[in-house]
DNA sequence: CTCAATTCAATTGAGTACAATTTATTATAG
DNA sequence: CTATAATAAATTGTACTCAATTGAATTGAG
């Protein structure tokens, strides 16, 4: 009767740390394979929206990756000096710099194929556990899941 | 026939990207309550082992929170300097570095149990997700769960 | 038109993360 | 006992991450 509820503080009772926790992790994971590409995990995710998009701007990109240009901007920078992007203002409105993927951006890409799968391979669940934490992940994002690709 | 199997590159095929931003904002959504107590997420969360435990080392906190001392050292000092913790060497190994709360710390405590009860108001899960969830993460960061607490 | 509001990137500053190295201390093989 | 190995923090350097501010370009109300 002496102690309240501080058992919500408890660190294994909270949902957003295994998640902070999971997150980290994974990241980690990725690391060995992304130095063969020389790329970072942050880098890694904005090639995967520009080999499907070829050209965006770093709003579409930033809503895209929940980042902001303060990040995007010195990482896009280290992206055009390694000859992955090109880096343009808009002519239609000068506001938006759009970004490109230059040809041995394109390249990269065949390459980049292997991570996923070997990446596969170093995870704990199951295929069915990795679909149902997707959409849980989506659907704590506030987003609808567009798995049914 | 021309394309080959692209389809993987797809952020929206990644279990990884979903687990990154989600990550990140569960944080966001911690900061403006975390703001009143003065602490960062990463510090609450080093908070809460240390409620839970009055005194650790950094080994200790660094396994509990998968972070090395590169993080938590200058973590750990801006804390002493705000007053929620001393950090001294311990007699037996001096070696280690065993960081212990004040009673500043300790009164933080009293306000810190309302964050996890306004925080869960802003989640968008069920409970039985929420649960659900939990065990995912925590058999992808093989560790086996400590649920049934 | 024209000036105030809006939008988009860039910049700034604080705070992590983490790999790799260094330093101090303790354990241990010979 | 002593040189070596192992361990724990601290340090260094690189790379985000994000809130807040700045500045240039565009929009829109009057």
């Amino acid at each position: 009767m002496d102690k309240v509820e501080y058992g919500v503080l408890k660190l294994e009772n909270q949902l957003c740390f295994p998640l902070y926790a999971c997150s980290r992790e994974i990241v980690k994971r990725y690391k060995p394979f992304l130095d063969k590409l020389e790329l970072t995990y942050t880098q890694y995710i904005a090639m995967m929206v520009l080999w499907e998009r070829k050209s965006v701007t770093v709003k579409e990109l930033g809503e895209r990756l929940y980042l902001d240009s303060g990040t995007l901007t010195p990482l896009l920078k280290k992206m055009e000096e390694k000859g992955l992007v090109t880096r343009m203002r808009s002519e239609k409105d000068e506001r938006n710099l759009v970004v490109t993927v230059t040809d041995t951006g394109e390249r990269l890409k065949e390459r980049a194929v292997e991570v996923p799968l070997q990446i596969a391979g170093c995870t704990k669940l199951t295929a069915e556990e990795g679909m149902l934490l997707y959409e849980l992940l989506y659907k704590m994002l506030g987003k609808q899941s567009s798995q049914g690709k």
